[in-house]
DNA sequence: CCGCCAGCTGTTTTT
DNA sequence: CAGCTGGCGG
């Protein structure tokens, strides 16, 4: 049992050493009174370092012990790192410390008290894929309209819904059409109960109503966790905050830290608004400001400062730095996205040579110390080209994670039945694969059957005859029969079983492209050998020693290492893909560039329409939040920034005219410089990259004609810049102009109504 | 049961 | 342009 509180870990006259190197700000942080505080962390400021030295600070002092204080993060990475840290600092036992995500902290509680949850014990954990197809299957099975109810637009009801910590019977039918969603829910709901599974968004609300409706629960917790430490505030839900409330009660002290700058995740629900209601309804007598950044240099933080005092709604912060100006950011006009593309990659073979030659002050040592940022995944192609081009190694990060591929979830499936064969979602993923003759028609028949008996599909097996029967019958035995060869062995053991027994191995060594496949499958088993060796299966598995201390206490019974394992895969996809290990260019999207930080940044693509980005543009909080990104984006840079935007770009098969972003108006005149394109555009007709895009586009004039295929369109006279009028709008100057023929639109600035978007077959316009 | 083709749809993403 | 889905035909 971990006693409340306990003597201090260090013997007393242990030099601690741990609160040296801390500036004003971050000791008087670190060292606050034991109670609520919220710390506005600006980015570069050491917000880690805060947090975890806080947490090393308050145990060493003895104020609590491991077991009495929560870390709350919301990616496994960022929970990892403190941990590590953590571990750094003083010899503590960090995996049994309540330290992880919102969603794995919350797995836990539920499951210490899967009874009182009102959930199996081992209870599987349905990713947002697994979500979308349960809902299709309940699609079919009550014959819901996909159209009208569009599978994807019920799962963001759901999600949303729960995220408000809102039941069905909570939710009021305003209308017709949510009386029905309202409806689905419900179905969906009872489906994942029976088949014993819970959605992400479940595993929060689940944990939530666990602690709001058990008192004793809820107190032990309450008494237990007297210091509750959450990162990245900024970016907590509804849920999330009232989740934490239950928890801190009257006893546990939150120590927020966050930066309301750096919020870029509303449009997942993200509430910036905790904040402050975080300072009222707490009464919160510390917050701290974190302004000194040990990141960039000072033309970096004078442009990310100028650029975000843009914003209304801000809690006000300002970054300094001790550093001296630096470089100045460089920014650059090409003519089109190639171009762009071009450009960057000279001027990352420039820095790469400067770096060898050990010019530190100019150029880079790695290739890995340069990033290069855009604002949607689109824009990677044009760039990861021209890297390909010239042989310039690039890692890309997004795509599809270890555990999200389609093997990989074929694997699980099995084990995922071993352990719980109602899992219908499981079930169905690989009833029929690979191929054993069980088509729609026998599906179909059994879903029949298991919907008569209100069971799970496996249970309904037995009451299909004839052939089809035969068939599923054959499937539940090779389950059965792995299920029980699985009791006697290791996790590896299990997972090498089953993919030769289920034939997914000699599945893919028939296929074309199964090599890699295979590679990815040999890769599940190592997994599985790696987390039975690190989370120390056989020996005392974690949770043993908290899930004895609950007023549940299931009799300290622990998950399987199965069980565990199959936890641990949905709660954490894995890498992505790309080569990892190789010193190669970093290329991602801002958002995924959140927390990193990089020698040499370039931003690409600042244009109007695409960064800002045009689904934004229509609301204040939407265009707010884009400049938040802009700020992130330009405070990963250490050293180096390069702005970049091109006059036309490819999107989605045509070419579109922009113009550069309402952000370089944002950022002081004095930081940037502007440089000339290095190389005359009508070079790279001839160069390697059309060659491999096989394009017609026709060499580059000066200002952007609409071309019409027949080239005598009605509006040939149109170019960029032009002054025009329009009988409603009045004059205006054109910006940009796409399409052509009847689809062809112009983009213009009116003084008056802002810039629009006229389709030329239907605005009357003449030139000035 | 598999493979092909037409048609559609395009921000940002973690768990 | 390109990737994915769903429907249909062999």
């Amino acid at each position: 049992m971990q006693g409340m509180t306990q003597p201090p870990i260090f013997a007393p006259g242990t030099p601690p050493g741990l609160l040296d190197h801390l500036n004003a700000e971050q000791l008087h942080a670190v060292t606050l009174p034991n109670e609520h505080a919220l710390i506005l962390a600006g980015a570069g400021s050491g917000k880690t370092r805060v947090l975890t030295t806080r947490i090393a600070w308050l145990l060493h002092t003895g104020q609590v012990s491991p077991g009495g204080l929560m870390a709350v993060t919301f990616t496994n990475k960022a929970a990892r790192e403190m941990a590590t840290r953590l571990g750094a600092m003083l010899p503590l036992n960090v995996r049994g410390m309540w330290i992880g995500t919102f969603h794995g902290l919350c797995n836990r509680l539920l499951r210490a008290h899967w009874k009182l949850a009102n959930l199996p014990q081992t209870f599987q954990i349905l990713d947002t894929q697994d979500q979308l197809s349960a809902i299709k299957r309940l699609y079919k099975q009550f014959g819901i309209d996909d159209e009208r109810f569009p599978p994807k637009q019920t799962q963001w009801f759901i999600n949303g819904s729960k995220e408000d910590a809102l039941r069905p019977d909570d939710i009021d039918p305003s209308d017709s059409d949510t009386r029905k969603k309202i409806e689905i829910y419900q179905l969906y709901e009872k489906q994942c109960q029976r088949e014993g599974v819970v959605d992400f968004g479940e595993l929060l609300l689940r944990s939530y109503e666990l602690l709001r409706d058990n008192d004793a629960v809820r107190q032990h917790y309450q008494l237990r966790f007297r210091h509750l430490l959450i990162d990245e505030f900024q970016d907590t839900n509804r849920l999330q905050y009232a989740w934490l409330k239950q928890l801190s009660g009257d006893h546990g002290a939150i120590f927020a830290v966050g930066d309301d700058d750096q919020s870029i995740y509303a449009f997942r629900g993200a509430r910036v608004g905790n904040m402050a209601d975080f300072l009222r309804e707490y009464g919160v007598r510390h917050q701290i400001k974190l302004e000194k950044n040990y990141r960039s240099c000072g033309a970096i933080l004078d442009t990310a400062n100028d650029l975000i005092s843009h914003n209304k709604s801000r809690l006000g912060k300002n970054l300094r730095t001790d550093q001296g100006p630096g470089e100045p950011i460089r920014v650059v006009e090409q003519a089109s996205d190639f171009a762009e593309a071009q450009w960057l990659v000279e001027e990352v073979r420039q820095l790469l040579r400067d770096g060898q030659n050990g010019d530190g002050g100019t150029g880079v040592a790695l290739r890995s110390d340069v990033a290069v940022l855009y604002r949607s995944n689109a824009q990677s192609r044009v760039i990861e080209t021209a890297l390909f081009n010239v042989g310039l190694p690039y890692r890309v990060y997004g795509g599809l994670r270890f555990f999200e591929r389609a093997e990989i979830k074929h694997a699980l499936a099995y084990l995922r039945l071993i352990e719980n064969p109602r899992d219908d979602t499981s079930f169905l993923r690989v009833v029929n694969f690979p191929a054993r003759g069980i088509g729609a028609r026998s599906l179909e028949q059994l879903q029949d059957a298991a919907r008569a008996l209100g069971s799970a599909l496996n249970d309904a097996v037995p009451q299909v005859t004839g052939k089809a029967g035969t068939l599923l019958t054959g499937f539940v035995d090779l389950i059965e029969s792995l299920r029980q060869q699985s009791s006697g062995l290791s996790l590896r053991e299990i997972v090498q079983c089953v993919l030769e027994r289920s034939g997914l191995v000699e599945h893919y060594r028939t296929e074309r492209e199964g090599a890699d496949r295979i590679e990815n499958l040999e890769e599940l088993v190592n997994a599985a050998e790696s987390f039975v060796a690190i989370e120390g299966f056989g020996r005392d598995a974690p949770g043993v020693e908290w899930a004895a201390s609950g007023p549940d206490a299931d009799t300290g019974e622990t998950l399987s290492p199965l069980a565990a394992f199959l936890t641990h895969a949905s709660l954490e996809a894995g890498d992505n893909q790309a080569q990892a290990g190789q010193d190669a260019i970093q290329l991602m999207t801002v958002h995924a560039a959140k927390g990193l930080e990089f020698d040499a940044v370039f931003i690409t693509g600042l244009e109007e329409g695409l960064f800002p980005h045009e689904n934004s543009l229509s609301s204040f909080e939407g265009l707010e939040e884009e400049r938040r990104l802009m700020y992130v984006a330009i405070t990963r840079a250490r050293k180096r920034l390069y702005l970049s935007h091109a006059q036309t770009r490819m999107l989605h098969g045509q070419t579109r005219y922009n113009i550069p972003s309402r952000f370089y108006d944002e950022m002081p005149e004095h930081t940037l410089k502007w440089v000339a394109p290095r190389s005359a555009p009508q070079r790279w007709s001839a160069n390697a990259f059309d060659a491999r895009r096989g394009d017609d586009s026709a060499p580059w004039s000066d200002s952007p004609v609409l071309e019409s295929k027949s080239g005598k369109g009605a509006h040939d006279w149109l170019r960029s810049g032009m002054q025009v009028f329009h009988n409603k709008f009045g004059e205006g100057t054109v910006v940009g102009l796409e399409g052509n023929g009847d689809d062809a639109r112009a983009q213009i600035s009116f003084p008056r109504h802002g810039t629009k978007w006229l389709s030329l077959s239907v605005a009357k316009l003449t030139p000035v």
